[in-house]
DNA sequence: CTGTTAGCGCCTTCAG
DNA sequence: CTGAAGGCGCTAACAG
């Protein structure tokens, strides 16, 4: 910035006006600053003017990782609405391990972020507390933080999975088996007792099995489950993966579906319309939920005070009808 | 840091070096910072220390996008490789758009990243090169910048269309399309290359068609070819977007997979195997691909000098041979 | 082993 | 409209 100052004749503050633009500044001195700093290549430096002005226009984005399509949707949509608002984004992944959480806001503290957008980790306390970070501005997505005042943005996980219980139902079912991954995730349990009052309003009995997170141990699983006498007609899968990996498995055993067993997942992805029979899915709103959380984070961000109430955004979710139940009834 | 310094009754740069680690400090001096630190729940400024050290710890990832599983999973493996090293990530898409790939890595340069990693826009010549980023350590992922000099890694995209490509010859076929995506993509016309050498080998004529981005588009290319009289039996996709887009059309036209078409498909993804019948493809190596470019861009930072030779490492590719070509002749 | 001085690149404040 | 001084929080270099 001296090098360009000087090359155009004038004072670094000048200099500075000319880029930031707050400030008036002779037209004719503008040019012959815009001359020099394009003959130098000058890029002003961010971090020198992070640290004076105390603020670093850059937010974290934390999730589990971005090898879900969920969390990668989330990601590049709060990416983008950070750009459109003039920020920038650093993203680490906690790889659901509540220290490695905590480890990476802090690190992401200590980079002056000006916000935290994160996808707590499902297993343990989380240690993303006001106590922890004093004043940091923080929205969790997709989960909160339990007895956090933080913001956050869920879906209708209990009504998402009555809906699609209930479409099972209406096709004739009785024996609903729900299919969950683990018993401790916070979406997976609300979206269990969305199952069990569908269950119980229909006066069916409940059925859950959970794990299940490898294409192995689902093959197993349902081998063992359709060996029994009475094996369910239908399942309602907890989320995408399991979905996934019950579609796998049953079409390697054979297992026709919607004959034999008719499938309902939650959370649509890119490839259920294209499997044979296509996947009736509860779809979440994922783009909206992570713009809305951003939105939320930058409006706080305006205001300059954190939110304290923790305000929950619910966002609705859709029955997908498509072929893995069968025709309507 | 001063209010540390001041607690502890030491001066600040004893509290810097309890910090560092670099210096030897008395123990008992240490202790009291410690409890000071604790106390005052204190954490060092990184963007002081990184104007002070005129390092920043961070890296750009510039990427077309995260919704590609294929983009996400360079980005995480990126931003995990990075961590390792103590460093942290600034991602931004580009959007295949030159000129905004060109504004997020100035962007990124201001922010004092002290290397990028980038998946070129593929469209328009990319303007990150030496003499705009002079200085700034490059890799290049999944494509090189033309003409400039920076390390890349890539995969066998012409032997790779060829080794999908014999597989379908193997199998008997004579008439095999390839399906691309855009004429100008660059690992698309190695694909291509690919395809038409093993096809010219085997004496066969090539036909290609181009587009098909989407479902719809896609399903009205298979309803025109396949009205014609003598279609393709053999289908290879280029990409994994295409291959989904053929399946999807073919499926829903009840066009028999691998009974009436065989299809194989670049770059392998999730739901590939669980598919009807599962797809067969050329299965990319990312994971590796990202590591290995993250390491080459560690590397270079730890040298202190750019790579100025744009050394090319070129990754090995894989036939996974499913159900959709039928079964081995 | 510890403290002092100076300055990283920028912008706020105050003078001109 | 423009410049000079000072300091953001930290650490390299030097001194004690």
């Amino acid at each position: 910035m001296n090098d360009v100052a000087k090359l155009a004749g004038v004072g670094t503050m000048t200099v500075s006006r000319v880029l930031s633009g707050s400030v008036r500044v002779s037209e004719e001195t503008a040019k012959r600053v815009h001359e020099a700093i394009a003959k130098l290549n000058y890029r002003p430096n961010e971090v020198a003017r992070a640290l004076r002005e105390r603020h670093s226009r850059q937010i974290g984005i934390l999730v589990p990782n971005l090898l879900d399509p969920f969390f990668a949707i989330c990601a590049h949509t709060i990416s983008e609405t950070a750009n459109e608002h003039g920020y920038s984004v650093i993203i680490a992944t906690h790889a659901a391990d509540a220290d490695k959480e905590f480890t990476e806001a802090s690190r992401m503290l200590r980079r002056q972020v000006e916000g935290l957008i994160v996808i707590p980790a499902d297993e343990g306390p989380s240690r993303i507390t006001p106590a922890e970070f004093r004043n940091l501005p923080v929205v969790t997505l997709d989960r909160p933080i339990e007895g956090s005042p933080y913001d956050t943005v869920v879906v209708e996980n209990k009504f998402g999975a009555q809906l699609g219980v209930n479409h099972l139902i209406e096709h004739g079912h009785k024996r609903i088996a729900f299919f969950g991954l683990s018993r401790t995730m916070h979406t997976i349990k609300l979206r269990y007792e969305g199952y069990r009052e569908a269950m119980r309003h229909a006066g069916l009995q409940t059925e859950a099995y959970y794990g299940n997170g490898t294409q192995e141990e689902m093959l197993t699983a349902i081998q063992s489950i359709f060996a029994g006498k009475t094996p369910p007609t239908a399942i309602f899968c907890s989320n995408n993966l399991i979905a996934r990996n019950a579609f796998h498995a049953l079409s390697y055993m054979q297992i026709k579906i919607p004959e034999t067993v008719a499938l309902v997942g939650f959370d649509d992805f890119e490839t259920a319309n294209i499997l044979n029979p296509a996947l009736t899915v509860v779809r979440q709103p994922i783009t909206e939920m992570a713009r809305i959380g951003a939105t939320l984070l930058f409006s706080q961000l305006r205001s300059k005070e954190t939110a304290v109430q923790g305000k929950t955004t619910v966002l609705p979710v859709e029955l997908v009808v498509r072929d893995s139940c069968g025709t309507h009834p």
